[in-house]
DNA sequence: CTATTGATCGGACAGAGTGTCCGATCATCT
DNA sequence: AGATGATCGGACACTCTGTCCGATCAATAG
């Protein structure tokens, strides 16, 4: 019986193993090049397994691109999560998030391009993979939620319809991120966020 | 010799209203089922033209992709530079910026959905369709480096760093369009280019 | 040691889309 | 009426996808 149960486990483990060998593979050439212009092929190839194999593991290349954009969820949440808790002000936090975004955005900057451009896309693959992303945003607007309520209540940010602030820092965030994964070499990280977060609080008047 | 003048010339016409034509029906297929999802058959049929004529107009899918994005682009910014001679002060002009962005997106929501999209994709069209919205992004920057300038020269702005203030607005702004592109019913334009405009000068600080 | 099992391979297959090409057709201008 | 040029429609070769299945190989059970 233990027998038989940890040879299970152990074919598990196998399992998923080959299949995270197949997806990093796969996130790297897509990040490289594009969804649409790798061949199932040539991710096989590059895996070292023979295609149909992959379609053991994957469905079709859309299961494939949501099991990537699947681990780059729980990576960036996790991080963020840890970070979470070393810090306690609103203002703190807020900088902590951003910069964890941007650093899992320069970990690997072509995949998250790759991830920002399958937003919203209306493409066959994107009806699933939006909803992938979506619960990204959910997660992290969750968070802004939290940091502009607090701010607010502690009298460090000015009364403003609490949503409307989650927006607006999204936005902001949003764009920093796809800025910082355009850029061919982005500058320092520390500045970057130190920016972004400066002109969250006081804007650009006088 | 006039004749036959005037008779190229209505070639001319005829040659780029056909042109006009198939972009017009592919900027629309596109918007709703996404570039790769659109086989180039059902844009000539739903053009009235052979699929063969529309090679004759287009070299290839790529291509006519960018031509959408192109028609897009110089509308945009038609409609700001209109827009820009009538208000004065740098709050004014970024208001007016903002906001016509804004109207562009209410305009083809699908299709600029798309266009942020194509933006910074590695995809096999997104390398030449990229450098057209480097332009977009070019203009833009330079009217933001106009305001941004004004602005510090008048006195309405703090002083910092005038590329970086560009970058951050221009981020803001990058963030505001692809959240209203990707709204299903957006909120009222003028309010949501208020709260950029707002959150832009004076932030969240208390 | 042998038989079984399950995973993997490799290759064949149909279907769909792309871009090319060319003869047939049609409207227009001479 | 005849020449010209745009358009049509369909055939073509090519590539990629997703499916399928027999052959192969390793580990495990008996």
């Amino acid at each position: 019986m233990p027998e038989r149960r940890s040879s299970d486990d152990l074919k598990e483990v196998i399992r998923d193993f080959r299949r995270d060998q197949v997806i990093d593979v796969a996130r790297r050439l897509f990040g490289e090049r594009g969804t649409t212009d790798v061949p199932m092929d040539e991710i096989a190839a590059a895996a070292g397994v023979a295609r149909s194999t992959v379609y053991v593991y994957f469905a079709n290349r859309e299961e494939l691109l949501r099991a990537c954009l699947k681990g780059m969820h729980t990576h960036l949440i996790d991080a963020v999560a840890e970070a979470w808790e070393a810090d306690a002000g609103p203002t703190q936090r807020l900088a902590r998030i951003i910069e964890e975004m941007l650093a899992r955005v320069d970990e690997n900057p072509a995949f998250f391009r790759l991830a920002l451009v399958t937003q919203g896309a209306p493409s066959s693959g994107a009806a699933a993979v939006g909803a992938e992303l979506a619960l990204i945003s959910l997660d992290i607007a969750r968070l802004l939620r939290t940091v502009v309520d607090d701010g607010m209540n502690s009298g460090q940010f000015r009364m403003i319809e609490p949503d409307l602030a989650v927006t607006l820092i999204g936005q902001q965030i949003y764009g920093a991120i796809a800025v910082r994964a355009a850029e061919p070499i982005p500058g320092p990280r520390a500045e970057a966020a130190a920016a972004a977060v400066e002109f969250i609080l006081h804007g650009l008047a006088a």
